[in-house]
DNA sequence: TTGTAAGCGTTATCAC
DNA sequence: GTGATAACGCTTACAA
């Protein structure tokens, strides 16, 4: 590794020219100035190895070309891939991420907020529980998985379509005793339009539909004695579960085996979200994905959209079936 | 959600509490300050939603309170771990991070320095492939899982620790056969230590220890060749393989198990990294764990430390194993 | 076209 | 202890 000296400025590189420091800054926004100034300049810059000072540029530009995103967390794998996305979008575009970590706690993602505010950026995009978040107006914003009204541009997965999908995939395989498995976030989202849609396909197809809706406090545990209630004879009174995430489907799979439920011989399982061992390897279960690179180029675009005036306010994006092992197709 | 107007300055926040622009400073960086002058700051500042500026704040003091991680991606659950511990290592001592990823990619990774450079970053903490790497002397820097030479730190696991563990503990579980497996990047690292501490520990032991070694292009079906090619009346030629990742451990189970051959029946595979499921559930196979939050931890506080003068060369942390299934204990 | 100078929001150095 | 004032490194009118 090598390592260059330290920080000359853009006066440094003015003298060493031999020209004024107006004319630096010109050539370094790419303002037109005469040929020879120009190549001394860069030559200079080049020999100091200068380059612009970001802060010094911010203050006057008001302009950082810094987005943040605030995060529960980031070994979830669905985040870490939002995450990664967020991040090479923003990147595409010249712009750097500061990333803040919430633990899904309100508090803390105020105070994620209050930070990244400081700091200036030129926007924030959040996959946030705190309904009552404060932002200062003047920075965008734009939320995921999570609409807060009209005036709040949220981006997220169609999920309604997607507990459709599941539902009629199900049916198109040949399920008729229906079943869906919630777990999550105790304050409402766009991810609680699984169900709807998981349900609203039942009730058109006109067959029924179970449901056991818990939140993450409740663990996984409850699932289990619930599919124990309805083993009669070693058979499952379902043959057909939608869970509203990969993760409880894969404890779900592991539950019916364990007692002796054949998957996805006499009962086939659906997730949601998309997930993959490793991080991008095999599915744990057939799904329904959600298309994250989408979502997350999306909200950078909306982001950092200059006309602010007529903002989308929700936008759903497609999703799609993956059979993997735990369905018959 | 709520969304409070925009941006006031010190300067607003001085003529709302009727004092001078220097001592709405002062009562903002804790230099002592007529209580009754204090109180009437921090109510103006409170009734505007002053918030201080960092950016004007580091253009005068040279400190953006900004820490940059270099990764080549979040999905690998490695480096989401190790993304998650660096943030929020960072944010308990106040800073925030900035994160750039380069697709572990020599040309974006400089480009990811001259990014965070420009930046004003106070310190850099990357985990890179780019033996050139470029980066100003005047930014701290902290390698992970590198060493570049005594001038830069660079924090690890105890890479050998693990590798004769792994051995030990196979010997110890009855094995008499040994492999290891290693696939990874081209470019030498802390990592590559992992196979000589299990040969150390073999040859120590006085017992044989074939290897297959590959880089990441190789992909995984050279390693099904070389167990089919040992694999003699269903048995193989091995009772116990150590896999430098556990991403390996896991496929080669998947290939063992395709085989007929039973794990840890007839062969025991340990792993290394501790990768869970779902970033944070079951282990895919026995391991030997990296403690990540440490690794975090303690790169961060290399990173701060004020004392640039005597820092450590080469930091390895311990590492522990557990065993999940794929061993006999 | 080029150079000059004001000012972005802070901090820090002074007289007071 | 308090309050002007000069930087910090840059952009951008505006004057030359």
């Amino acid at each position: 590794m090598k390592r260059k000296g330290s920080s000359p400025t853009m006066k440094d590189v003015a003298r060493e020219a031999g020209v004024a420091l107006g004319t630096v800054s010109k050539v370094f926004n790419g303002i037109p100035v005469g040929e020879e100034y120009k190549r001394r300049v860069e030559e200079a810059a080049r020999q100091l190895g200068y380059q612009v000072n970001n802060y010094a540029r911010a203050l006057k530009t008001n302009r950082t070309r810094t987005a943040a995103l605030i995060l529960p967390n980031t070994v979830n794998p669905f985040f870490a891939l939002l995450a990664g996305d967020v991040c090479k979008a923003l990147a595409r575009r010249g712009y750097r991420m500061l990333l803040a970590l919430s633990d899904a706690d309100p508090d803390a993602e105020q105070q994620c907020v209050r930070m990244v505010e400081q700091n200036k950026v030129d926007g924030i995009i959040g996959l946030t529980y705190n309904p009552a978040l404060e932002i200062n107006e003047s920075v965008p914003f734009v939320s995921i998985d999570r609409y807060f009204g009209p005036a709040v541009p949220c981006v997220a997965s169609d999920n309604f379509g997607g507990g459709q999908m599941a539902a009629r995939k199900l049916m198109e395989l040949g399920c008729e005793r229906l079943l869906f498995f919630r777990i999550g976030s105790d304050v409402p989202g766009e991810a609680d339009k699984r169900g709807d849609g998981f349900q609203a396909a039942c009730q058109q197809a006109g067959i029924g539909c179970s449901t056991l809706l818990l939140r993450d406090e409740d663990g996984y545990e409850p699932f289990r004695a619930f599919l124990r209630e309805h083993l009669r004879d070693g058979k499952l009174d379902f043959d057909g579960i939608f869970c509203n995430t990969d993760r409880l489907a894969y404890h779900v799979c592991r539950m019916l085996q364990g007692m002796g439920v054949n998957v996805p011989g006499d009962a086939q399982v659906i997730g949601f979200d998309g997930v993959r061992r490793f991080g991008s390897e095999a599915l744990y279960c057939s799904t329904i994905a959600q298309p994250v690179t989408q979502i997350a180029e999306t909200a950078v675009d909306i982001l950092l959209q200059e006309d602010r005036g007529h903002l989308p306010s929700l936008i759903c994006l497609p999703v799609s079936y993956i059979g993997d092992g735990t369905t018959k197709g």
